[in-house]
RNA sequence: CGGGGCGUGGCGCAGCUUGGUAGCGCGGGUGCUUUGGGAGCACUAGGUCGCAGGUUCGAAUCCUGUCGCCCCGACCA
C-alpha cells in the first residue's frame, strides 16, 4: 500500500483532550480510530487491518478445534429474550441493551450477546446426539448501552467481539470442550503477543455454573485480580474467596451503650472510641428489586475491616428466590427511606434492627432479610449500631445461630488474605483488562428456549451449552497498553497492520526513488504486508509517523542508496542493520521470524 | 443518576472576571528555499463562538433554559 494513493495515515500531532490513557491516546493520534459519539468509534484503515489480524488468529485456533463460523443477526426480537427471561433485566434492570420498536410497535433489542438467537437456531437444527458436539462462533459488532463508556475501545457502546456457543449431549462433554477452548484461548492470546492471566470469575448476567476470564494485567484495568505468587490460585475479586485476617479481640472493660454523635463511618467510631475496625460489625442496607415480586429489604452485616462484595450478595439473593432478581441497590436515598421506613437510624444500624421499622403501607417485604458474612458471624462480642441515632452498642454473647440470620460469604477477598487451598501463600492484587471470558452455561438457555435433542437412550434431553467471548477491539487496545514507548505503539508483529514500512528519505533523488520502487515491489511479490510512505515530506515527519503507528520494521532508504545500501530498523528494540539491498529480504524474513518466536 | 469540568475553524487552546463585532499554535492550500528526526519565508482559505430565549444601542463575554462531550463516583459481560 502506498500512503499517498491508497492508504492515507491520518495521524494527528496533538493529543486529543478526550483521551486519558496512553493506549487510547495512541489510537487517536495514530489515526487508528475516530470518535463519532460517546463510546462509538470509526475503525480507520490501520485499525481495520489490526482487527483483521486478530480475527484471523482467532479463526485459525477455533477452526483447529472444530468450531464453525457463522453470522447471526444483531436485531433481536424481544420475544426471544422474554423466553429466556432476560428482556426485563437487560432493558430495565441493568438496562444494558439498546432497544427499540419497529413501525408496528414490535419490540427489538440490539444484540449485546447471542445466547437466545443461537439456542433457538440450535434447537431447530440439532435433533440427535449424533450431531453433537457442535460449536458455532461469529466475529461481529456488539451493542451495549454502558453506563459510562470510557477509555476508547476498552469500554465502548459498540465493539467487536468474537462470541461462540457450543452444544453438548452431556455435562462431561461440555467440561472437556470447555477445557479445550480454554487452551485455544491461551494460544490465541499468545499468538496476539499478549501476556494474559486466566482467573476464576463470576458469570454475571450471562449466568451458568462456572466461568473463567482471561485478563491482560495493566494498571488501568477496570477489574481487580487476586492471585498467589505460585499461581495456585487466581480469581477476579468479584469471585475470589479467602480467609479473612484474625480479628483483634475486644477489651473487657467496654460494654453497654456508646454515645457516638455524628460518628457514621467505621473509621470515625474507631478513632473516637479507641476501637479496631475488626471489632465492629458494619451493617449495610440494600433493597433487592425483582421482576414480579415485592421488593425485599436486606441487612448485610460484615466485620468492619472488610468490604461487602455486591456481586456475591446479588448471587446469593438470586439463589434464595425463584423470581427474576433485577438489581440489588444500597438504600441511601432519603425519599425512599421516608416512604418505606420508620424510625430508621441510618448510620447507626445494628444486625438486630426491628422488623417494625418497615412501614406497614410499604410495598416491601415486611421482614428484613439478614445476611451475615462469615467474618462477622464468628464474633460474639462486638460493637455495632444501637438502632438509635447517635448510639452504638457493645453486643455481648451475641449469637447469629437463629434462623433469622443467614450466614454466608458476601465478603470481598483482599490482598494479604490467606486462602484455603494453600496455607503458605497470601493473596496479591493486580488490575486487569478482561479480554476473554468462557462460561459453562449448562442447560439454562436450552431449558428456557426448549432446545432438546434425542439422546442414545431415545429420551429427549436439553442441550448442554457453553459460551465463549473474546473482545477483539479490546485486545487491540490492550496490546497497545502492553506494548508502547515514548514514541508510540510497538505492535507485536502478529497483529501489526503492516509488517514493514518503507521510508525513502528524499524522493527527489532519482537513485533513491528507483531503489524504493524496486524494494517495494520485491516485498509485494513476496507477499509481505508492506506500507510505502511515498509522501513528499521531510524524513523526520515520516520517521515520527512510522514510530507512532508502530509498524514492527522500518526500511530507511537514504544516502547510501548509491551503494545499494539501506537500513532495516526494528521498532521495538531499535536494532539497526545497515545492509545491501540484495540481502534485505532475507534479513527481514529471518529477523521477523525471530520476532514471531519471541512473541509466541 | 450524583459531583466536577468543558463546548470558540480539522486538532490543541487563548479571549469571558471588567460586553464594543474573534485571535494564537499546529494542520490545509499556493510559491520559493530546504531535504536523515515533526523545516524557513511569503501569501492564502477556513469560525452564525453547541443550541434557544432574555438583558443591552451592542453578547463569545452577563442571565435563564436546553443539548452534547469529558473526568470522578455510583454502577457495569
Amino acid at each position: 500500500m502506498r500512503v499517498t494513493t491508497s492508504f492515507p495515515l491520518g495521524t494527528i500531532r496533538d493529543t486529543p483532550s478526550e483521551a486519558e490513557i496512553i493506549s487510547h491516546q495512541l489510537l487517536l493520534k495514530g489515526g487508528y480510530i475516530r470518535r463519532v459519539n460517546s463510546g462509538i468509534y470509526a475503525y480507520m484503515p490501520l485499525m481495520l487491518r489490526v482487527i483483521e489480524r486478530i480475527s484471523a488468529i482467532i479463526e485459525k485456533e477455533l477452526n483447529n478445534i472444530g468450531c464453525t463460523k457463522l453470522l447471526l443477526p444483531q436485531l433481536h426480537p424481544a420475544d426471544l429474550w422474554k423466553k429466556s427471561e432476560r428482556w426485563e433485566g437487560y432493558t430495565t434492570g441493568e438496562a444494558i441493551m439498546f432497544n427499540l420498536k419497529d413501525r408496528q410497535g414490535k419490540e427489538f433489542g440490539l444484540a449485546p450477546t447471542h445466547e437466545e438467537v443461537i439456542t433457538s437456531i440450535a434447537s431447530e437444527i440439532i435433533n440427535s446426539y449424533k450431531q453433537l458436539p457442535q460449536c458455532y462462533y461469529q466475529i461481529q459488532t456488539k451493542f451495549r448501552d454502558e453506563i459510562r463508556p470510557r477509555f476508547g475501545l476498552m469500554r465502548s457502546r459498540e465493539f467487536i467481539m468474537k462470541d461462540g456457543y457450543s452444544f453438548h449431549s452431556s455435562e462431561e462433554d461440555l467440561t472437556s470442550f470447555y477445557k479445550k477452548i480454554g487452551n485455544a484461548y491461551e494460544n490465541i492470546f499468545k499468538s496476539c503477543g499478549l501476556k494474559t492471566v486466566g482467573v476464576e470469575a463470576d458469570s454475571g448476567a450471562i449466568g451458568g455454573a462456572s466461568s473463567k476470564e482471561f485478563m491482560v494485567t495493566a494498571d488501568i484495568g477496570e477489574d481487580s485480580i487476586l492471585f498467589t505468587q505460585s499461581g495456585s490460585y487466581a480469581a477476579n475479586i468479584e469471585k475470589a474467596v479467602s480467609i479473612p485476617s484474625q480479628p483483634i479481640p475486644i477489651t473487657d472493660n467496654i460494654s453497654g451503650w456508646l454515645e457516638t454523635p455524628q460518628q457514621k463511618t467505621i473509621l470515625e467510631i474507631c478513632k473516637k472510641n479507641n476501637l479496631d475496625p475488626s471489632q465492629i460489625i458494619k451493617v449495610v442496607v440494600f433493597l433487592a428489586t425483582f421482576e414480579n415480586k415485592s421488593d425485599i429489604p436486606i441487612l448485610a452485616c460484615i466485620r468492619g475491616d472488610q468490604h461487602i462484595n455486591e456481586v456475591k450478595l446479588f448471587n446469593l439473593i438470586d439463589k434464595l428466590h425463584s423470581s427474576n432478581l433485577l438489581k440489588v441497590k444500597k438504600i441511601e436515598d432519603k425519599i425512599i427511606i421516608e416512604k418505606n421506613l420508620v424510625n430508621f437510624p441510618l448510620g447507626f444500624i445494628g444486625p438486630d434492627l426491628d422488623n417494625e421499622t418497615i412501614k406497614a403501607d410499604s410495598n416491601w417485604d415486611k421482614k428484613w432479610t439478614r445476611i451475615i458474612d462469615y467474618s462477622a458471624s464468628c464474633l460474639s462480642k462486638f460493637v455495632s449500631g444501637g438502632n438509635k441515632i447517635n448510639f452504638h452498642k457493645v453486643f455481648q454473647e451475641f449469637s447469629f445461630s437463629s434462623k433469622d440470620y443467614l450466614i454466608e460469604d458476601i465478603r470481598n477477598a483482599k490482598k494479604g488474605d490467606k486462602i484455603k487451598i494453600d496455607d503458605n501463600e497470601i493473596l496479591k492484587e493486580k488490575k486487569g483488562i478482561e479480554i476473554g471470558h468462557i462460561f459453562k452455561l449448562g442447560q439454562k438457555y436450552s431449558e428456557k428456549l426448549n432446545a432438546k435433542f434425542s439422546d442414545k437412550d431415545g429420551q429427549l434431553k436439553s442441550l448442554w451449552m457453553g459460551c465463549y467471548g473474546i473482545g477483539v477491539t479490546r485486545i487491540a487496545q490492550a496490546a497497545i497498553e502492553q506494548n508502547h514507548d515514548q514514541k508510540g505503539i510497538c505492535w507485536p508483529i502478529q497483529i501489526a497492520p503492516f509488517k514493514v514500512i518503507i521510508i525513502p528519505t528524499n524522493l527527489k533523488d532519482l537513485v533513491q526513488r528507483e531503489l524504493t520502487e524496486q524494494i517495494y515491489n520485491d516485498f509485494l511479490i513476496n507477499k509481505i504486508d508492506v506500507l510505502l510512505d511515498d509522501r513528499d515530506d521531510r524524513a523526520g515527519v515520516k520517521f515520527k509517523d512510522a514510530e507512532l503507528i508502530g509498524i514492527p520494521f522500518q526500511i530507511i532508504i537514504g544516502r547510501d542508496s548509491i551503494n545499494k545500501e539501506v537500513e532495516l530498523i526494528c521498532r521495538t528494540n531499535n536494532t539497526k542493520f545497515k545492509i545491501s539491498t540484495d540481502k534485505l529480504l532475507e534479513t527481514f524474513i529471518s529477523e521477523s521470524k525471530i520476532m514471531y518466536n519471541e512473541n509466541s
